[in-house]
DNA sequence: GTTTAGGATTCG
């Protein structure tokens, strides 16, 4: 027993909880909502913690007062619950705060004093929970990986989802659905801040300020659900805003002309944790803020012509670039900066580098970064096979004068399927002669639901158990990272570069259009340094061919960004 | 002793 006249709190292992009870826990924040306001009467932050048994669990947090909801600031941090319901929400366990529920949280890094975040007084801090503390630490640190979201507005690149740490300087309501909150965290971006006008908007804060910090300020601006927040939001204050959106402006002769500009969206909802949260004075992340505040300040006050110049001399714009200089730059930036694929699914899975990919057994699914050092077939139209979805083999498009052939040397069994006429095909079955009156079915492919001609017609014949076949891309990339080379196919309809397979072999403009995709992700004539990156999900699979066995990979849910298509 | 949300990006 501790000293004192509390008994010490017994923390139940999240491999050991049980549909109904209410129990005390532990662990290691992996992911985390701050405290916003429900539809309900209350605030709500959802927050995933897990713990040694390797085991997680996520919680639904309520409460009337923001407060009393755990203080979490970042991915990492410590959290204890008491009062936990434990509940079975689709066939899985979830926890949800019952009454009397309290909560106390701690920065997460090894060697960091225990200091306790609640505002909740009826939590007494025992011995044992500073234990606790400590062995989850040292735990999480060889067992959880660190946030990797965090960033500083140097390092940010345009389309990419980051947490933001920084000073507001200036705010002003644009209308009942969008806020502008102007912000700062003493470094400078890639690409100068879009601006949103403000004549016509009650604007707070020091304009005059502002205006000398120039570059130094970004406008961010939030929607929705976060409005109220950003409302109550003080001057001066330091916030963390999680899951900004950072993307480029659209392209236009205007801001080819003049800079390319970056815009920072704080969209509505809560997906992936957006929201904003005012850190105290106290939070080491504030301090070090603080320093890079004070002196990007100072630097602002007295500018250095010379360090400006040699520092930007690469990427200076001078009074006299051309246009096409200005765009041949853009083109450049926009290569080095963001990816020109996309995630349409799994966006929660970390990226793993290559090396670590191919250390690793089949079958597992990856998000990765990387480059594409080449590609085969070079000759586009190879690329497109027939895919059997049934037996999932691949076919050659045959040409005309080899389809006699292959009829020829149909297999002899006669059709399985019961003949039905769709929107797709209308099908028959024929008797063949001098085959022993084989009967073969036939599918007559329509085009919008009509019968071509019979000279345009696509034809499928079901002897050849490949009906109705599927075109595909058929591609093999090769990937670089900086960590290894990885082999991957491309085995796609029309997701990946948002192209119909069907129809490229006969559609010239779709041919020049995956040609031009294909000089964007994988450049001709330059270093691989200036390829743009991809961003792809591959899953990884077992091969066996005779004695040997393999692991082969393949790209799915990964698509080209629009704007290059 | 009810509800809220139930991780899984907007489309401005």
């Amino acid at each position: 027993m501790s000293s004192g006249s509390v008994a010490p709190y017994t923390y139940t292992p999240l491999n050991l909880l049980k549909d109904g009870t209410v129990v005390n826990v532990c662990g290691v924040v992996k992911f985390f909502k701050p405290p916003y306001l429900s539809k309900g009467t209350d605030y709500c932050s959802v927050v995933t913690i897990v713990d040694q048994t390797n085991v997680k669990l996520t919680c639904m947090l309520f409460s009337r007062n923001y407060e009393d909801l755990p203080v979490i600031y970042k991915v990492g941090d410590i959290v204890c619950f008491r009062g936990l319901k434990i509940q079975l929400y689709k066939r899985e366990l979830q926890g949800i705060s019952h009454y009397g529920f309290a909560s106390l949280a701690f920065d997460g890094a090894l060697g960091s004093p225990v200091i306790q975040r609640t505002s909740s007084t009826s939590f007494s801090f025992t011995v044992g929970d500073h234990n606790m503390v400590e062995a989850l630490r040292a735990w999480a640190s060889t067992h959880v990986p660190a946030s990797s979201t965090s960033l500083k507005l140097s390092d940010a690149q345009p389309m990419q989802y980051c947490d933001l740490t920084c000073q507001l300087l200036g705010k002003a309501q644009v209308d009942g659905a969008s806020f502008l909150l102007k912000v700062w965290d003493g470094t400078m971006t890639k690409f100068p801040s879009w601006r949103v006008c403000i004549q016509d908007l009650v604007f707070e804060g020091d304009l005059s300020h502002i205006l000398r910090l120039q570059d130094l300020v970004i406008d961010i601006v939030v929607y929705d659900n976060h409005v109220h927040t950003a409302k109550s939001l003080k001057i001066g204050s330091f916030v963390r805003i999680y899951s900004l959106h950072t993307k480029l402006q659209p392209v236009s002769s205007e801001s080819m002309t003049s800079l390319i500009r970056m815009e920072f969206h704080l969209h509505g909802g809560t997906s992936y944790g957006r929201g904003i949260r005012v850190l105290p004075e106290s939070n080491p992340d504030v301090d070090q803020l603080k320093r890079a505040l004070e002196s990007a300040d100072l630097a602002a006050i007295q500018p250095s012509n010379d360090t400006c110049q040699s520092e930007n001399k690469d990427n200076c714009l001078t009074p006299s670039s051309s246009t096409s200089d200005l765009v041949s730059l853009y083109e450049v930036e926009r290569c080095q900066q963001f990816c020109a694929t996309t995630l349409t699914d799994h966006h929660y899975l970390e990226k793993t580098p290559l090396c670590a990919v191919l250390k690793q057994k089949a079958p597992q699914q990856y998000r990765i970064l990387a480059k594409l050092r080449s590609y085969e077939p070079k000759q586009l139209f190879q690329s497109v096979k027939l895919l059997c979805p049934k037996c999932h083999s691949l076919q050659e498009v045959p040409y005309e004068e080899n389809v006699d052939k292959i009829l020829q040397d149909a297999a002899t069994k006669a059709p399985e399927s019961k003949l039905q006429c769709t929107s797709l095909y209308d099908s028959e079955v024929w008797s063949t002669e001098g085959q022993g009156g084989r009967q073969v079915a036939v599918h007559f492919m329509k085009s919008d639901g009509i019968l071509p001609l019979s000279n345009e017609c696509l034809i499928l014949i079901e002897v050849l158990g490949i009906v109705p076949l599927q075109y595909v891309f058929v591609m093999a990339f090769t990937f670089d990272d900086g960590t290894g080379v990885l082999n991957a196919y491309l085995k796609d309809s029309e997701k990946f570069f948002q192209i119909p397979a069907s129809e490229i072999l006969t559609d010239d403009n779709l041919q020049k259009n995956l040609e031009k995709i294909m000089n964007v992700i994988c450049p001709p004539g330059i270093q691989i340094d200036a390829y743009p990156w991809l961003e792809c999900l591959i899953k990884s699979y077992n091969v066996t061919s005779g004695t040997e066995k393999r692991i082969c990979y393949q790209i799915f849910d990964t698509m080209v960004t629009e704007d290059i298509i």
